[in-house]
DNA sequence: ATAAATGCAAAGGTTTTGCACCATT
DNA sequence: AATGGTGCAAAACCTTTGCATTTAT
């Protein structure tokens, strides 16, 4: 679960990572950590149009923020490009047929790494890695 | 690797798959079956073009494939969507800065899908996992 | 004061849709 | 003969770019 964080806080992460703290900025960081569950830019955008944000500024913004890995990318098998706060390490179960996601951890993941790294030819380390399990959720597979 | 098939087995698969077998479908099968590694419909629209295969029948021969499981979307940490043929379960290292991409298995993962599913609350079964790893791969990695 | 961020308008690219024609079963 | 697939043109959609204005440091 991700806890609530006074807006100061967001003021240091913005500065930790080099970024100015705008407004727009603040905004979006904020928005994106009380997400339940990765959101695409536009689904993003909804949430913010009261703030009168920018279409264009939250493109601008998710792509420094993912520069900065203030913000990761979830790639769930579908068209859009997700996006979730990036928080530690856990990956996504996502239903087919409704969306529904739920999290999950796995700390074998690191020792997998390297076995995999071990026997890879062209590789010697990995920045990072992406998992999601896909199917039918229990409501979903009643139906 | 991928051995060759004989083009009547690219028939059976269709049939197999309730698809009619046109010529275009006969091609895009094989072109994609004989592919070293994932691309985007434009990529392989490229390969095509000798064919003269429309990019929009690519298009829908592709969703078919892929609603029909001749054809596996790939999710690369990238803006486009990548397609591969549906083979025995593989997965991928891509390489950040260049893009070369190696395969790798792990038999581990079932094991590890049904721990996954032990735990979830909303899911009692998984249909397909998607794992990819990033990082340089060694000659990216010296400069 | 300077350098960077924002908003708007417009462009660029990819994917989808509509429809007439054609091919497979 | 009937159903479904294809190609072309155009639309829809998402993301990026250019530029003048505003904002943070």
């Amino acid at each position: 679960m991700q806890e609530k964080k006074p807006k100061e806080s967001f003021n240091k992460i913005l500065n930790d990572a080099g970024l100015k703290s705008t407004t727009p900025r603040l905004i979006v960081l904020k928005t994106i950590s009380e997400l339940k569950h990765p959101m695409t830019a536009k689904e993003i955008h909804k949430k913010l149009i009261k703030n009168k944000i920018d279409l264009v500024t939250l493109y601008r913004t998710l792509a420094s923020f993912e520069k900065n890995q203030l913000v990761k990318r979830v790639n769930l098998q579908k068209e859009a490009v997700y996006y979730e706060f990036n928080k530690d390490h856990h990956y996504h179960i996502v239903c087919t047929d409704c969306g529904t996601m739920e999290d999950f951890e796995l700390c074998e993941m690191d020792r997998l790494t390297k076995k995999i790294i071990a026997q890879a030819t062209n590789f010697n380390s990995v920045r990072e890695h992406a998992l999601e399990l896909f199917g039918l959720c229990n409501l979903c597979a009643k139906s």
